[in-house]
DNA sequence: CTGTCACCATACCTGCCGGGTATCACAGGG
DNA sequence: CCCTGTGATACCCGGCAGGTATGGTGACAG
């Protein structure tokens, strides 16, 4: 089998995403630390060997074409296998964790008690691997099992998407609205989603996207002490799973939403895993 | 973000693969038209920068060690990504089909009403995009997902594994022996699995699984023609879909199976696929 | 209209590294 | 003991990735 015209080097796709999220061949060759006119000129091989044009490249600035959102997309996924082949390769590999090690992405204050009993009865298990827990930020748990960061996490719909993962339903909850425990909507014994969605002296925080704040009026937030911080103050109020109450301040007031939809908590792991340890996890976790 | 050591080139990527594959330096060479030395090299350094041992070399040849299994099992679904990506974006790209065309791989002679009413269902849409039909062999639909020659396929549990694609299921059928219409057993209204599991004059026909026959005593078959001839013949015997029916010879005896385990249709599609034409046909296939 | 700025493309050079050939080291088998 | 098969080593060479300098061009100010 003659390595065809469809081989795209690592190398490639990196530079490829690079520019396709930066719009920018300057700023791209900087991050990649390297100089701009080779990387114009490997987007342009690249762009010459699929026989497709991925850039439009117009009056002041760069855009993507069809092809080339396909390309980011497809790419950044490709990226994301071969970074995780070779982080599970290495830690295969390390001598001190010959299999017998599983790490675990959680969100950090996410579904602690489920958590807890899980890690309890894992550990009751006879032959049970070591555990390490990798906290993480909002919905980082997706990209800790794509890159090989972690083996399995809990992760909870509607926020993550399960796709491309293998996984098991494991707890369904309903959500709370927590305000500051001042304001006269603590007061109300339930509220719906259209009451809290737009309360003037309350706007909703906003969270980082890929590194950017979405716009709106809300405060700005980066994890979850701030946010907890801000209800406290009194100038946000959060709409969190039941589950979160166990992080609520004095200040906090906890309302039932009637019709926020369910959050369901998952344990996820890449599609086809098939350690023994992991398996072993999964069953423990369903017969909670 | 400077680009750690845990960077794998897809060329390191197919060398270890080949490698690993053949568990042959040599031949591994000759298949990726190189030669014997810069593969060995190759391997060294990926040892080496991958700070483990890959491959043990023992007299008389080569074994994978337990990081290598692993490198081998993520190393070919990154190097499958990477083709992937390649395939749909110059499939994108391409001039005369911006969009609206879709590949749908199907299993040769698998649920072929089931996919003639889709077909006419969708095509009556508006907006329908063309479906081009890859018909592929016994289990090869999953491989057309994975590396972009498809992008969507009916697949068929418990034979396909629907890990790391999202799906919907279509279709539940039970299970028939195809038998040689003469054969005693043709004439009995129904049959269990231990009945047609050790026939000693039907023994059950072999399938090649990646180029290799497993072992056994039954014929080795490479498509369903083959096997149809060969119950036709009185040589063996099948167990498959009922709607498998449809390429049932004149010499064919159908008997119902009572206690074969379902066979369940799925339109399946890779995780996070968001064009419109693969969502209308989704749903056009979901309503059938 | 024109100078300037911002930004990507082109031209050209250089050093590294991937790949080739020749050969070695070593284990088994006769 | 030699021969064979197999992976590793030594060494050379050419291509290509990456650098610097510079060109081309649209946007914008005045």
């Amino acid at each position: 089998m003659v390595t065809g015209v469809d081989t795209l080097e690592t190398r490639e796709l990196r530079y490829f995403v690079a520019v396709a999220e930066e719009l920018h061949f300057g700023r791209a060759a900087e991050r990649l630390g390297m100089a701009q006119p080779p990387l114009s000129r490997a987007i342009q091989q690249l762009e010459r060997r699929l026989g497709v044009s991925l850039l439009d490249r117009n009056r002041r600035g760069v855009s993507l074409t069809g092809a080339g959102q396909v390309l980011l997309y497809e790419g950044r996924a490709a990226l994301e296998a071969t970074v995780a082949a070779a982080r599970r390769t290495r830690r295969a590999g390390a001598a001190d964790s010959p299999r017998d090690r599983l790490v675990l992405g959680v969100k950090a204050a996410g579904a602690h008690e489920l958590l807890q009993k899980l890690l309890d009865a894992y550990a009751a298990e006879p032959g049970a691997a070591e555990i390490e827990v990798l906290l993480c930020g909002f919905c980082e748990q997706e990209g800790l099992l794509r890159d090989g960061r972690a083996d399995v996490a809990l992760m909870h719909t509607p926020f993550n998407s399960l796709a491309g993962f293998d996984s098991e339903e494991l707890m369904a909850e309903g959500q709370v609205a927590i305000l500051p425990a001042a304001h006269p909507l603590a007061a109300r014994p339930a509220l719906s989603l259209a009451d809290v969605s737009d309360v003037p002296d309350l706007p909703l925080a906003r969270w980082p996207n890929r590194g950017v704040y979405p716009p709106g009026n809300g405060p700005e937030v980066r994890d979850q002490t701030q946010l907890a911080q801000l209800i406290a103050l009194g100038r946000t109020l959060a709409v969190v799973p039941d589950s979160a109450r166990s992080w609520m301040w004095a200040d906090h007031a906890a309302v039932p939403l009637t019709d926020a939809p369910p959050v369901v908590t998952h344990i996820a792991w890449p599609a086809h895993s098939r350690s023994r340890a992991l398996a072993d996890l999964v069953r423990t976790a369903t017969r909670l």
